[in-house]
DNA sequence: CGCTTTCTGTACTATTCACTACAAAATACC
DNA sequence: GGTATTTTGTAGTGAATAGTACAGAAAGCG
């Protein structure tokens, strides 16, 4: 793939700005203080552009929180595919996802939480579905991964995985520290190695 | 105490409306939708009433809310003087509440999860600051309740609780079905059970 | 060069926000 | 009745919100 060289420039008048910044600025905006509390001023000012700038390049706020979840999945997110594997037991994988989730969540102090958790509770309507779609896909891969050995405790063990994930996230919101935050996730991990022993390997 | 019968009414022109109702109405309103998005207007439309008689009876928008949380405390909070006993196992207690907290999160659909656990993570600094710390004072009488008997793991099965909490009212909120719910919550009440035998009955 | 296309900066729109100035109304006290 | 006191309705305040109209600038294409 070409990295940074573009293979014929558009038409018109070159952009003053690099989108793709632009997003993983917006990025850190939204998760630092949440959707509703970002304004389009905000972003513009950080970005040092004009509205129609903007508006031109993204379209709306929501335009922009869409791009910004799709940057979150692509390179933030916890990686499932790795921490979910087939050859180890379902409840140490999954107690290390939680372990993970709260290790990440407050990773950056300033940008605590789960962006896409956060998202799902946000005022604005549209924004809100993103997130609950994006949300609602990652839940999808955990229960269907317990399924595959576990097909009776799939629903209720992925429910309490991402209840732990919701409450670890608005707990790191909340301003606890890594330590403290880390022997819950442990916690909930010991539940879920309680739930699912003697099934299966 | 006189109920209804007021003594000697004040000087001027009497009030419109029914303070303490309107503290309940406002309530409801916060409850469904949450804090930033109910508007002054959204406020004194229910009410019936004008924003001069708003300001003159509750101050401000944070004002009232205080106000509020002093009602949902009082009225609705769980009751954990009644579910924390010392006559039961700790982790039986502590299941128990938070079955019920699950059940209460979703016993109205139009006004799901906990006033006070999402009231902290709203974008006013005073009114957030006024739930934190009541939900502080909530963790505290957990806590407490937990090191009476169990002072090693107070700390970290009290965090638990909390963010079993602030989950299951991320779920609530999320729109999960009450059977779902309660499922979620009977499970980390095992992880309670768990974590908390053999030390004390 | 001249034309088309795209973006940019200036300056706006209309709406909503929390909150208030002010004078009239409605009561208690004398 | 007269006066002091408090609440009321009308009609605003200034600030912030998301989003735009418009004309000019800057590029590619012929």
């Amino acid at each position: 793939m070409n990295s940074t060289e573009s293979v014929s420039r558009p038409r018109g008048r070159p952009r003053r700005f690099d989108a793709e910044q632009g997003v993983a600025t917006a990025q850190h905006l939204f998760h630092a203080r949440g959707y509703d509390a970002v304004s389009i001023a905000d972003v513009t000012e950080a970005l040092g552009i004009n509205p129609p700038s903007f508006y031109a390049a993204f379209g709306s706020k929501a335009g922009l929180y869409a791009r910004v979840l799709d940057r979150y999945s692509a390179t933030d997110a916890l990686p499932f595919a790795d921490l979910l594997r087939p050859d180890r037991p379902v409840a140490e994988c999954l107690a290390a996802l939680l372990e993970m989730a709260a290790r990440q969540y407050v990773a950056d102090p300033a940008a605590t939480g789960c962006l896409v958790v956060e998202g799902t509770r946000c005022n604005d309507l549209e924004a809100r579905e993103a997130a609950r779609s994006l949300q609602a896909g990652a839940e999808v891969v955990i229960r269907t991964y317990i399924a595959a050995r576990h097909p009776q405790e799939a629903q209720r063990v992925a429910d309490f995985v991402g209840t732990a994930m919701a409450g670890l996230s608005a707990k790191a919101r909340n301003g606890f520290e890594p330590d403290r935050l880390l022997a819950i996730a442990r916690m909930a991990g010991r539940a879920l190695m309680q739930e699912l022993s003697g099934k299966t390997a």
